[in-house]
RNA sequence: GCCGGGAUGGCGGAACUGGUAGACGCACCGGACUCAAAAUCCGGCGAUGGCGACAUCGUGAGGGUUCGAUUCCCUCUCCCGGCACCA
């Protein structure tokens, strides 16, 4: 084996060549296991997380950026002195197996390991310092047990528990469908109108946890502020009063729930679900109701569908009794109405509540306002509900309260009464985790007709799913295997069938970050080696995440708290949320058919003599395709960009220094390919700069107090730049004013006189200062420059770099001069210069003079060593 | 529909706590080098007016607060993310 010195130091290559430099850096790396860690109580750990990747065949641009994000903030911890892990893994169950099993016949499993080999590959080639020995795949039996062992903990202590669910039902291809598989309210291969249908399925109760993992949120001051708020809207906390109202000729009561009690008296009609029992009572014997009841059936489940259809109900001719003044209120059944949420059941207030106002207008229902403007303005309640809280009329002894007293007065004689409570509701729902698909982590239980529903006995884990399966659409595989079906009940021993329904996937990543710690021990979930590396310092992932795995993730650690497992309170203490990566999208649209897409790589933009942009034409037969604009990078529109062929053409490095450069990391981000030209053109010159300097032999040793002006000048450049990155990588988190600030290093020092003796000295400072400060975003260069520039040790070894704050001494500052806030000059002070004598010198100044000549000054506004302002 | 976010030159973005709008990069234009091209290096580059010093306008649209607003407040438009079975 070479020494390194042979290999670079004073014989480097003149040429930056990223094909040799790369692997070479690769192969130190890996023959030292410099990114193996292990837990060491005498440092300071460092646990980076980035949300690890489903392995659908081939690493995409928001990979390349979210892990290049994560393996800069790890390498620039490192070298600050942490003991930094960086794990990675697969997110292996899933949708897409079962999808590109269908279209190739393919197991899902051989699919899914043939991406995981690819795609480890791929990351090695992009120089990511992952400790690759913690790596965990959610599909293996080794990880999926701790699935099945601790929902069998969960179903144990009640937390996890058995009920109906509905889910959307493709009657062709007798299947249950993904949202995702439900298009336009039909299913994606068959084309039938999907419909709603009951089934069993398992829930674990989340709600349980709804007001911690709400008040929690306050106490993690390092998550971005609009996820926080996002999970606080999910959560939706909201205090009512659950309030009976009697029914005609029933016995039992109706109940809803209400979080505008004053306005009680303003309702004038009640909506109940399809699925109540009071429609279902309705519609015997009565063929409208039926027909209505069936149409509510082939909706979609999801929100969005339910709230931007029609809405739409009929008359049940059922009457309610108003609680307060005894009045018959219709009963209708409503199709936005969810049975699922809170009672199945709402009051309709429609003076006060749009929704309700629309719908009464539309079936011509009475509008009763008992609100109105605290102000005594008038609401206009032909225009629309008068949402606000005001004060109350038309509600007789209750008028003239505003909302809390009428809150109050409502709940105190609901509660007298024994027909109303004070209730604290959430809008969120428990976790349902049954899936009937074959490609997921089995739920270990039994069905045998003697003893019912039994757990798989612990010492019989894990219930291993068959690999060798292959889905054809229709329903789940797993339920026509008699090797995976026939077993014996645990309890009776009697033939029995086992659970074919699978786990949903976001079991699987809710806590994978515990594992990585300890990915080998098969005895137990975790161990020790938790305690150690969690709480995960820092999680970075999309931002698509912001609420459901991350809400998960927090329930699931509460979860393994409560058994003993954690003491982590919360599982990410620090959460960077990047944004998506975007790209050009171009199509023709044939007067016939499907729009074509075309991959913007294929494409040549036309622009005119000043740059702007005039046309686009496809390089293949020169003809015009239309601008689709910008959009997420996707397989639909055609326009993504391979990370493989970016790492051939120019290396990972350049790769990766354009994603970290082109945009802050919490916004989209917008490919380039001129872009990606630039930062190879940047890596040049750096290699380029260093070249130049070692090839004039080594500097000689810096003395501060020997520089001139100007070198003194470039010097306080370095560490001011020392000092802005820094900020930027540990602080704000932008790199891209980092690298900015970087460039702007280089720019002078390319600009300077580098001759003599000092200035050498300055430029070694300053270029050892520039490999330090870009080792975490372009590891492999700088691996080799570190070498190049003298130094032993490894640069991903090196210390961080520190500002010398004498470097940084200043004797004079510029400041501007504003009149009237106008920008009219600027003059150059002593850095201790008081407000006055800044004063002095801005009326001194001749454009200044100008415009404060013969008027009167008011005020003057000093912003020391940046701004005066002299007001007239 | 609901919740969250965004909009700044020809383009990506910068301006961190209310204080110089446009750092840095790309594109484009001009020059050097070259037989030539590429590569590289140097210079210019928001709009309008002016020979110039400068001036006026300008941060999605409209209004407000302030000595001063890309930044804070109100109203609106468009785009993006999520909406519980895509991951």
């Amino acid at each position: 084996m070479r020494a390194p010195h042979e290999v670079f130091g004073s014989v480097m290559q003149e040429r930056y060549e990223p094909a040799v430099v790369e692997p070479a850096a690769q192969r130190d790396w890996d023959s030292r296991g410099a990114f193996a860690v292990a837990e060491d109580p005498t440092r300071p750990k460092y646990y980076c997380l980035c949300m690890f990747p489903y392995p659908s065949g081939r690493l995409h641009m928001g990979h390349v950026r979210n892990y290049t994000i994560g393996d800069v903030l790890a390498r620039y911890m490192r070298m600050q002195g942490y003991n930094v892990l960086q794990p990675m893994g697969w997110d292996a169950f899933g949708l897409p197996a079962e999808n590109a099993a269908m279209a190739n016949g393919v197991p899902p499993a051989r699919w899914t390991y043939d991406n995981i080999a690819y795609m480890k590959k791929q990351l090695k080639s992009l120089g990511f310092g992952i400790d690759w020995s913690r790596e965990v795949a959610t599909c293996r039996p080794e990880y999926y047990r701790w699935n099945q062992w601790l929902f069998l903990r969960m179903l144990e202590r009640g937390i996890a528990y058995r009920t109906t669910g509905v889910v959307n039902w493709d009657p062709v291809d007798q299947t249950v469908l993904a949202n995702e598989q439900v298009i336009d309210g039909r299913g994606w291969r068959t084309g039938a109108i999907v419909e709603k249908r009951e089934i069993p399925m398992y829930y674990l109760r989340i709600t349980d946890h709804a007001q911690d993992l709400l008040d929690a949120l306050d106490r993690l001051p390092g998550w971005p502020e609009r996820v926080r708020l996002m999970q606080e809207n999910w959560i939706g906390r909201s205090e009512g009063l659950e309030i009976e109202f009697e029914i005609e000729g029933a016995a039992e009561p109706l109940p809803i729930y209400t979080t505008r009690p004053d306005t009680l008296c303003g309702v004038t009609y009640m909506a109940v679900a399809a699925e109540h029992p009071l429609a279902q009572r309705a519609a015997e014997g009565n063929p409208d109701i039926q027909a209505f009841l069936a149409e509510c059936q082939r909706t979609g489940v999801t929100e969005a569908a339910l709230e931007t259809m029609e809405k739409r109900g009929m008359p049940l001719g059922v009457h309610a009794i108003h609680p307060i003044t005894g009045g018959r209120i219709p009963v209708w059944v409503a199709n936005f109405v969810l049975m699922g949420y809170g009672t199945g059941a709402v009051m309709a207030v429609p003076a006060h509540d749009q929704r309700d106002w629309e719908f009464a207008r539309r079936y011509g229902l009475r509008i009763h306002q008992v609100i109105q403007p605290a102000d005594g303005s008038l609401a206009k309640l032909d225009e629309g509900a008068w949402v606000e809280r005001g004060t109350l009329i038309n509600s007789g002894q209750f008028d003239g309260l505003d909302f809390d007293e009428a809150f109050d007065a409502y709940a105190k004689l609901f509660e007298a009464q024994g027909r109303g409570r004070r209730r604290v509701n959430f809008r969120l729902r428990d976790w349902g985790i049954s899936r009937q698909r074959y490609w997921g982590c089995p739920i270990p239980l039994i069905h045998c007709g003697a003893c019912g529903v039994q757990p798989v006995p612990d010492d019989q884990l894990p219930v291993v799913l068959p690999e060798e399966l292959v889905p054809d659409g229709s329903g789940n595989p797993l339920a026509r295997h008699r090797a995976f079906l026939d077993c014996s009940c645990p309890k009776c021993g009697a033939p029995a069938r086992r659970e074919t329904d699978t786990m949903d996937t976001f079991v699987d990543s809710s806590w994978y970050f515990f594992r990585y710690a300890c990915a080998d021990n098969d005895r137990a979930m975790v161990d020790e080696r938790a305690r150690y590396w969690l709480p995960v310092d820092q999680y970075i992932g999309g931002i698509e995440h912001a609420i459901l795995h991350l809400l998960y993730s927090r329930f699931w650690t509460r979860v393994m708290r409560e058994l003993g497992l954690t003491d982590v309170a919360e599982p990410f203490t620090n959460l960077l949320t990047q944004g998506m990566v975007l790209n050009e999208i171009y199509y023709r649209k044939p007067a016939e058919g499907r729009v074509a897409y075309f991959n913007p790589a294929d494409v040549d933009v036309q622009v005119d003599e000043t740059g702007v942009r005039v046309g686009a034409v496809l390089r293949s037969d020169g003809a015009p395709v239309e601008s689709g604009g910008i959009g997420t990078m996707s397989k639909s529109k055609n326009n993504g960009v391979d990370p493989q062929a970016l790492v051939e053409r120019y290396g990972a490095d350049t790769a990766r220094l354009f994603m970290m450069f082109a945009a802050p990391p919490e916004q989209s981000l917008e490919w380039s390919d001129e872009g990606v030209d630039g930062a190879f053109r940047f890596m040049k010159r750096l290699w380029k700069a260093v070249h130049q300097h070692v090839s004039a032999g080594p500097a000689p040793a810096l003395d501060p107090a020997a520089l001139d002006d100007g070198l003194r000048a470039l010097r306080r450049q370095v560490h001011e730049t020392i000092a802005k990155v820094t900020d930027d990588y540990g602080r704000r988190r932008t790199f891209n004013t980092a690298i900015a600030a970087v460039m702007e290093l280089m720019n002078a020092l390319g600009r300077a006189e580098t001759a003599a003796p000092q200035a050498r000295a300055v430029v070694q400072e300053a270029l050892d200062s520039v490999v330090l400060l870009l080792a975490p975003v372009v590891p492999h260069a700088c691996h080799a420059l570190w070498r190049a520039l003298g130094h032993e040790e490894p640069v991903v070894d090196a210390r961080w770099p520190v500002a010398d704050p004498a470097a940084l001494q200043r004797q004079s500052v510029e400041v501007v001069v504003q009149v009237n806030g106008k920008l009219r000059g600027r003059v150059t002070v002593p850095v201790d210069a008081d407000a006055s004598a800044v004063q002095a010198a801005a009326l001194a100044d001749p454009n200044v003079q100008r415009y404060v000549e013969g008027r009167e000054l008011r005020k003057f506004v000093y912003v020391p060593g940046k701004l005066a302002n002299l007001v007239v």
